[in-house]
DNA sequence: GACCAGGCACATC
DNA sequence: GATGTGCATGGT
């Protein structure tokens, strides 16, 4: 059972995920941010408050104040510094490449842009690498604690390998697609949400050859 | 009431 | 490099 057999056993049991549930490159870049240990049903209704008041562009949030936009990503959490880092990443875009497409369009090398996104107040390596393959469209592999507790939970890894690590673990043993990283990443998401996760492993029922075994 | 959720920065050793 | 802590709301 090695990374390809798995995919094929998680496409055919939940079907085509289609990440990332955005309408625009920019909306990926503001979900990213604000998923960071939240939990994506109180991020869609931070999302559904600027769409309300239509913000879900660029130069609306930096138009916006720090105070009303603390008011409106409120439901998911963290929003002291969840609204500082949507100001810091989207000066970044807007500074450099005027728009999010523009950043998109660029055409710098991957692990340049990767470093680029990674020196932004707020954006670490799963961060960085969610806006380069769901926005950018980039071919970067994006592991995330189910990925990581699903592999140990196997026996794949250990417990605490380093997130790099597993992605190059991905990224070699499975073909270099975009599409199929996209698919990858939220059919572990979605696996990890129905059957691993911390608190109610429900182990016993997971039907991928018993993936979940702790 | 405790624990968790599609992390990250920062301090400390 | 590894480990610990604060950040904060809403669901179970």
């Amino acid at each position: 059972m090695d990374l390809r057999d798995i995919y094929s056993r998680l496409l055919s049991y939940f079907g085509p995920q289609g990440w990332w549930p955005a309408e625009t490159p920019y909306e990926v870049v503001v979900g990213a941010i604000l998923t960071q240990n939240t939990s994506w049903r109180n991020v869609e209704r931070a999302i559904d408050n600027l769409r309300r008041y239509n913000l879900l562009d660029e130069e609306k949030i930096l138009d916006t104040s720090i105070e009303v936009l603390k008011d409106l990503i409120r439901v998911a959490g963290f929003y002291n510094i969840k609204s500082r880092r949507l100001k810091n990443i989207t000066e970044y875009i807007v500074k450099n490449y005027t728009s999010t497409e523009g950043l998109k369009k660029c055409n710098k090398d991957l692990y340049n842009l990767r470093e680029e996104l990674l020196s932004i107040k707020g954006v670490g390596r799963e961060t960085a690498d969610t806006i380069l393959l769901y926005s950018l469209e980039r071919p970067i592999f994006v592991v995330d604690n189910y990925t990581r507790r699903i592999l140990s939970r196997w026996g794949i890894v250990e417990e605490n390998l380093d997130y790099d690590r597993i992605r190059t673990l991905f990224e070699s043993n499975i073909p270099r697609d975009i599409e199929i990283y996209k698919e990858y990443h939220a059919l572990i998401v979605q696996l990890g949400k129905t059957f691993c996760r911390k608190r109610r492993p429900r182990c016993e029922e997971c039907p991928l050859m018993k993936i979940c075994r702790s």
